[in-house]
DNA sequence: ACAAAAATCTAAATATATCAAGCAAAATTA
DNA sequence: TAATTTTGCTTGATATATTTAGATTTTTGT
């Protein structure tokens, strides 16, 4: 399993931000970004997590699995019916099926 | 919202724990779970509140959006492309697009 | 190559999460 | 009812997350 401090990393590289903007963009300041990718923090905060997170477009489960918080992987399935839905009123049951249904046949047809 | 340490505390009693037995079934000490539970806590590691909505059942991000962690929503469409991810890889802009689209097909249909 | 600027990292200070011990109310039992 | 146990809580101690300031490294322009 890779370390919360290479996947921050390679998250913040993939989106060619330096320390600083994502200090503006989240308020956590660069100095603790630093040590964060650099394995030197054990367990941070879900609101930081969270921020991160949102700001790279990364799951919040990878992280908290790269943080140690989260152990053993799901299957896409169970994934995707535990994450789903911070908005007001979440999917519904048949929503998340049909979406998951949906994105399998999405992924199926473009391989072609 | 509801405060994080109602959540807690509802959820505990909704499975008819006691501070002692959740202690034991997570390592997190009864003084702190205590405390948790009136709000005297204001940001938790995602550790524990991992370990936590994994005891009570709940969804992390509802444990999350309690302690505030998670901001507030903005319409659907954001809330979507924030959230909805999957465990292997996550969507590709593609991807994410299609779907909010079918959602909103979705909920149309659902109208009628 | 050198200076200036930008970017990352380190160290010390502070804030806060988390724990250990013990207290008081409530519940249980004899 | 009194003794014992259980339960939730408070307080003080400690560990660790997070910040501020500054040092070091890397990049950029000339």
């Amino acid at each position: 399993m890779k370390t919360l401090g290479k996947t921050l990393k390679e998250a913040r590289e993939q989106n060619s931000l330096k320390l600083r903007q994502v200090e503006d963009a989240t308020g956590i300041s660069n100095a603790y970004l630093s040590q964060l990718e650099n394995d030197k923090i054990k367990n941070p905060s879900a609101n930081i997590l969270y921020k991160l997170s949102s700001l790279y477009n990364l799951e919040l489960n990878s992280l908290m699995a790269a943080s140690g918080a989260i152990k053993k992987k799901e299957d896409d399935t169970v994934s995707l019916l535990n994450s789903v839905a911070f908005s007001a009123e979440s999917l519904s049951k048949e929503e998340e099926e049909a979406l998951i249904e949906y994105l399998k046949f999405l992924r199926f047809s473009k391989k072609k």
